[in-house]
DNA sequence: CCTTGACCTCAAGTTCACTTGAACTTGAAG
DNA sequence: CTTCAAGTTCAAGTGAACTTGAGGTCAAGG
């Protein structure tokens, strides 16, 4: 007599990869809800297991869960999301880590001409080479942009 | 009457954009050396620069503090490092650079096959689905390699 | 001599994304 | 009825890379 229409917290770990701990956390920043049974038991909709693989997906494209919680509110929370906002948000990710990977270019770019040049001592260097270093220098790091500045797990 | 051949914290601070609290940091973590003036105040070398320069290319490559002390440590410690030092170590850091990008590019390229087949609600989707999702695919995350796990600032 | 500012040490705080632990309750099986 | 895994809450811990704060010292100018 089980019920096929809620899922514990254990089914919902499993399913998702997420431990419990996480699903619980995620639940207090307000990223995903759950029901309670009689006895103060999570329960949760099968939508849940949608939401967390959207949020790991997310997570994997760099945004932070305060990013995360945004785009969960901009997604329809009554209907299903429909190919159009699967397709805005895609695109939106598709950005970001069109950023990232630009940024990493840029850096690497930035040390061949670095082991081109010659400038063993990295001392006017500008791949590494934030204010002065030599004291004569003003440039500045050209080959460090912003896009790089979230960190970014995988699990 | 100043000394040429020392260097302050401040101006160490100043010159290689290091707050002076990093500073000691680094000190305390082994990653530089600091003299000590009558009054017990800190005083460097002009080659602390070399090694600060050093230490901001190798973490906006994305080492962490203990992978850059590892590689400070096969540096030459009393003599001028040479080009074929600085050569060995840049390629490694090419490397690196590289598998990073790769990883992303693998990320992104997940990403456009999704949106292509049009998997909307990500439910047997491999970029987002680590373990099962749906119950039934046990595929896990294609996309998702390990490369990426290492977070990456760029000040 | 006094003030000011740069410097010192050591401990504790910060952010992010969670995990761990302590102490307790629930619910199903035996 | 007992037992025990699975669940609950809330507080505190983790790790990376630093920063901030408290409380005190040193050196130079006036």
């Amino acid at each position: 007599m089980d019920r096929h229409d809620v899922l514990s917290v254990s089914e919902v770990a499993r399913r998702s990869g997420y431990a419990a701990s996480a699903l619980r956390f995620y639940e207090d920043q307000g990223l995903i809800e759950a029901g309670r049974s009689a006895g103060g038991r999570r329960s949760y909709e099968r939508s849940v297991l949608r939401r967390l693989a959207f949020i790991r997906a997310a997570s994997n494209v760099g945004l932070t869960l305060a990013e995360i919680r945004e785009e969960l509110a901009q997604l329809p929370s009554n209907r299903t999301p429909t190919k159009a906002d699967w397709q805005r948000i895609s695109r939106h990710w598709r950005g970001r880590l069109d950023e990232r990977i630009a940024a990493l270019e840029r850096l690497r770019d930035g040390l061949d001409s670095c082991i081109g040049c010659g400038c063993l001592s990295l001392q006017r260097c500008a791949f590494s080479n934030p204010a002065d270093i030599a004291g004569t220098v003003a440039a500045g790091a050209a080959y460090l942009p912003g896009e790089l500045r979230r960190p970014h797990r995988v699990r």
